[in-house]
RNA sequence: GGAUCCAUAGCUCAGUUGGUUAGAGCGCGUCAUUGACAUUGACGAGGUCAGAGAUUCGAGUUCUCUUGGAUCCACCA
């Protein structure tokens, strides 16, 4: 053995013999209950961070240690499509090539992403490898796999069956650059410094940060104990605007703040969340003035086809012109809603598909919520449970619908002639073309007037267009999107009914097809390993997705098969930068573990990250303790060279422990024993309770500084070397198989080499009391 | 505005239902060690547990308030 452990050496060699050898394959035994886990899926084409090393090594702790112990384990590994990550990493790639996602048809586009993950998904498997993950690769699922896409569908259409689905209009956030809506829970919230305007409206004067919305405005609102404006209430104002003469409507609402501005409001239904509400209460007219683009539509006068951001310039030109604007506030401070590229976020009202989530007839949230208060699936740490209860108590309706490619297209068919006025945009040479699909076939007379053109390039005139009569195979070859109101007429179905028809163009939220991930990952509804495996175990993951993820995968678990889908869940705190703040490419302060684990190991970096989170509290990365570990690694690999060193003196076999007898054991002996004995228990029951560092720390106690600091040094001086070294071989030995779960190269290592071994380390009997 | 969490050694953090001298890693000091390991060993210094009050025989631990900090949710036009 050499002197220092060289983990660089070994570390691969290992993992390929592990797997080769077929460890990480479940011995199923109906006698016995199994410990399952689903691996939370990583970025098929990003690469490990931080949190996804914490993560393997917590999930992998456990497998290995109910592997150990005798149960049939599984581990099952997947990779997520990362809809929007990717496609946001894709479009820059293409931007930089002078393309865009406007340059492909929408087959084309998902092709060309699938093209590019299938070239990137080598990288994070690897360093699934590479960090010690003991997964049965043999049932590896990528979350667009055609067995994932099954079920999402199946579930779709039993959903829509149950009547928990439905298109309705909806206040959406969404992103004019992006083309697509976000859920509100993906969001970023960003405070700026904006000018707030006050504007004459009649006899009033009121405060907004977006004057270009008031051609939306359909009345204004103010609060009904605010006596300054009593006299108004349910009055109409008339009064001269920018584009003539409006007239408005004042209605009385709790929602406006007397302190606010003048404590008067107009209200915008269309493009204001807030006054959306206020709409439905008073049942006002609902008036979008932005489209699809980002741009004023017709309402707008002569601002229509401008930027929102231009628009605001022009508006609040011309009011200052007419004398219609009273004063600007230069130093408002509020905050706005980005999207995650970091886009602003303009609130429209659009056709969604939405998850009813408490229908009286069913309710899809209810079961799941009772799980956790009832205490079927337990949350560790307890005190995130709130987190999910308050957040199942609150939820809403979920809008399903995303308006990207990238990603699981929601099965549903629109007939062209029963949806003559629905509008779609297709690519067409090299132009795209949006407009009405009985314009585009000619099926009606108002030609070309509602068409639009993007893009363009020399082959092909616009003016050829404008009055082109497409057929249905152009359109459906070329089609980016369709546009369905919200009263369309479909049909539900994986495949296309019919020649005749258009497929929505909307995939799902990636959060309802991952809500289904530990189902389709073991083969729902009726496969040997689903009705074997399913329940799982444990769910671990990090706290910040519980409400995104977590809640889904109980709702969809218990909807579809009655079951709750883990019994436990146990979610790890976010791995900090060092200097404690969050790890951000901006602030330059993100931790790639590649460095560490080049540095000082799998073994080291694993159980460092584990012995930094002992309570699911974030934590900055504990660069010490990875440095310490790695001292261990070494420590106790010089161990192993003791004893081999002492038998080699001592020139005979070291005897097996079994064969000592009681009455040979002096008082070290049977004190190293009995303190092993503790550290067993105290492993065990920490395990059990999910507490990883108070676990490594009672090993690395023993091992460092009893077995080594004390026993060891006393062995030296043995007369009765067959009886030290019987007891120091064994405990030594339980020791590393106590160990091996946290750092799993290193105890192989060593126990290839030590005399009297079996096969692996990692399929050794869990040291038992 | 609503909520959760945190404040313990120079640094990063444990301390689970309140119970004898408050722990670890790193760092620091003294000494030792050239045959397992300098990625070592022995010994040691260092904390009025943010502050104030309350409950209790007893509080780092429970409660209230104050101060400072982090995060989440909802957001005011």
């Amino acid at each position: 053995m050499d002197k220092v452990y060289n983990f660089k050496d070994k570390e691969k060699e290992i993992y390929k013999t592990w797997e080769e050898k077929g460890y990480f394959k479940p011995h199923i035994d109906s006698s016995k209950k199994p410990f399952t886990i689903v691996l939370p899926p990583p970025n098929a084409s990003g690469k490990m961070h931080t949190g996804n090393v914490l993560m393997v090594a917590i999930e992998d702790l456990l497998i290995r240690w109910h592997r150990m112990k005798g149960d049939p384990t599984l581990w099952v590994p997947g990779t997520d499509h990362a809809g929007t990550e990717t496609q946001i990493t894709f479009e820059r790639g293409l931007k930089k090539e002078g393309k865009s996602r406007f340059s492909y048809s929408r087959e084309e586009l998902y092709q060309a992403i699938w093209d590019f993950v299938q070239n990137n998904k080598g990288q994070i498997e690897n360093q699934l490898r590479q960090m010690g993950a003991s997964v049965d690769w043999s049932r590896y699922t990528f979350t667009l796999d055609d067995k994932v896409i099954k079920t999402v569908h199946a579930t779709f259409k039993k959903m829509v069956e149950d009547g928990l689905i439905y298109r309705g209009d909806y206040m959406v956030n969404y992103c004019p650059k992006c083309g697509t809506t976000y859920a509100d829970v993906e969001l970023k919230h960003e405070e700026r410094k904006d000018p707030l305007y006050y504007m004459k409206y009649g006899p009033f004067v009121l405060a907004t940060v977006r004057p270009e919305t008031k051609f939306g405005d359909t009345a204004v609102a103010v609060n009904p104990k605010d006596k300054r404006y009593a006299e108004w209430i349910g009055k109409e104002i008339e009064f001269d605007g920018l584009n003539g003469t409006v007239k408005l409507q004042v209605i009385a609402d709790d929602f406006v703040d007397m302190e606010f501005g003048t404590g008067v409001v107009k209200v915008t239904p269309a493009h204001d969340k807030n006054d959306y509400e206020a709409g439905l209460r008073h049942n006002l007219e609902v008036k979008p003035v932005i489209d699809l683009n980002g741009k004023l539509n017709e309402k707008a006068g002569p601002y229509a086809g401008l930027s929102v951001f231009e628009a605001r310039k022009q508006v609040v030109a011309a009011l200052q012109e007419k004398g219609l604007m009273d004063h600007i506030d230069e130093n408002y401070i509020h905050t706005v809603a980005l999207c995650k590229a970091g886009h602003e976020i303009e609130p429209m009202v659009l056709p969604n598909w939405f998850v009813k989530v408490d229908a009286s007839h069913k309710s899809f949230k209810k079961p799941a919520l009772e799980a956790v208060k009832s205490g079927k699936v337990k949350i560790f740490p307890k005190w995130q449970e709130i987190t999910y209860i308050r957040w199942m108590e609150e939820m809403r309706d979920w809008p399903i619908s995303r308006q990207n490619v990238w990603g699981i297209r929601i099965p549903v068919w629109y007939e062209a002639e029963a949806n003559p006025t629905m509008r779609v945009s297709f690519k067409y040479k090299d132009t795209i073309i949006g407009g009405e699909i009985s314009d585009l076939l000619k099926r009606s007379d108002k030609h070309g007037i509602y068409r639009t053109f993007i893009g363009g390039e020399d082959s092909v005139h616009k003016e050829d267009l404008a009055d082109k009569e497409f057929t249905l195979e152009e359109i459906k070859e070329g089609l980016q999107r369709v546009f369905p109101l919200v009263d369309s007429k479909f049909v539900v179905q994986d495949e296309s009914p019919g020649q005749n028809y258009l497929p929505e163009t909307d995939i799902f939220d990636t959060w309802f097809s991952s809500g289904q991930w530990p189902l389709v990952t073991l083969g729902y509804p009726d496969s040997k390993d689903f009705k074997y495996f399913y329940p799982t175990a444990v769910l671990e993951t990090g706290w910040e997705i519980i409400r995104l993820w977590v809640s889904r995968m109980i709702m969809f678990g218990i909807y579809l098969t009655g079951e709750v889908p883990f019994e436990n869940v146990y979610l790890h705190g976010i791995v900090r930068a060092l200097d404690g703040r969050k790890m951000s490419k901006s602030l330059g302060n993100v931790i790639n573990p590649e460095d560490y684990i080049n540095e000082y190991g799998v073994d080291a970096l694993r159980m460092g990250l584990i012995s930094g989170t002992a309570n699911g509290k974030d934590f900055a990365f504990p660069k010490d303790r990875v440095i310490a570990y790695k001292h261990f690694g070494n420590k106790i690999w010089n161990m192993g060279r003791f004893i081999l060193m002492m038998r080699e003196q001592w020139g005979k076999e070291i005897p097996e422990f079994a064969s000592v007898k009681d009455s040979d054991l002096n008082l070290d002996d049977k004190a190293v024993l009995e303190e092993l004995q503790t550290v067993i228990k105290t492993v065990d029951e920490e395990l059990e309770k999910f507490r990883f560092a108070d676990a490594a720390e009672a090993i690395y106690q023993f091992m460092w500084h009893s077995l080594a600091d004390k026993y060891i040094e006393q062995v030296k001086t043995r007369e009765d070397k067959d009886v030290a070294l019987a007891v120091l071989q064994h405990v030594y030995m339980m020791s590393l198989k106590l160990l091996h779960p946290f750092m799993p190269f290193v105890t192989e290592e060593i126990y290839q080499k030590m005399p009297g071994h079996n096969e692996s380390i990692m399929i050794e009997p869990w040291p038992t009391k």
